[in-house]
DNA sequence: ACTAAAATGATAATCATTATCTTAATCACT
DNA sequence: AGTGATTAAGATAATGATTATCATTTTAGT
């Protein structure tokens, strides 16, 4: 990973709070969490350090069916399987990539910094409801 | 691929409709294409239909970086490279994921309907203003 | 210290999606 | 066909995350 430009202190306050965390998590709850913990910063300048941390490669966000976006650090490979009714997103352990196909599939003229995989479908309770009504 | 249950009319006029297209549409998109063509329904009655033919495993949808979900059919396997600064998708011609591993990735309690598979970086022209600036 | 550029804060604006609630259509059954 | 119950639909308000705006503060380089 090539070295990042320089950050302010409020990009590396987010950007630290993400290294401390196992999950993704929202914009808001970062905001809210850093707010918390007696930062003193506002809620743009959270969307501002999550996008450029984003330009720089470090960062990835995926978006929720609700319309919300998560964030992470990139050196967290997780996917997810995720239900088309009730929104519930579970990781899988292990990215079932083709590691041999995957830098071909790529378009020649991107640089790519992260993937996202996700499965969807229904859940059993989910499944369930669906199969009784 | 199971029986659909039975559509109701608008149902089956949003499912024709995404028949005829040959890549995803917003909800929106969609809703102003049916009004074009004289249907009357409204936007909300799209986006029951929709979701009702995601329960259904016929149809799929992305969330875009912008936070508005495009659908499409499910028989549509396109996978996409995204920019993360100036949002330009584009499709993959091949989906790289190993067919071997796929099944045993998916959670065990899940009714698998289909997988996203999206890379993220930047394109060409934003990576040159990134290393420009 | 000084000026230009970048970052920040506060808040308004945007916009897709969802909720609500009333009305219309459909269905099962007699 | 009639009736009551269930489902679908329409119209529109509400929600909520994200972005835009703009005035102010901070930073970097000279």
């Amino acid at each position: 990973m090539s070295a990042l430009s320089h950050l302010t202190p409020h990009q590396t306050t987010v950007f630290n709070l993400l290294k401390t965390l196992e999950s993704e998590v929202s914009a808001q709850t970062l905001y809210a969490e850093l707010r918390a913990q007696k930062h003193r910063l506002g809620l743009a300048t959270v969307y501002r350090a999550l996008k450029h941390l984003q330009l720089q490669g470090v960062v990835q966000a995926r978006s929720l069916p609700n319309g919300e976006a998560v964030y992470s650090l990139v050196s967290e490979e997780k996917h997810y399987v995720t239900c088309v009714k009730c929104g519930t997103s579970v990781p899988l352990e292990h990215c079932p990539i083709d590691e041999q196909t995957m830098p071909q599939a790529v378009a020649p003229h991107f640089k790519i910094f992260y993937h996202t995989l996700e499965f969807f479908g229904l859940c059993s309770p989910c499944l369930e409801q669906e199969t009784v009504t």
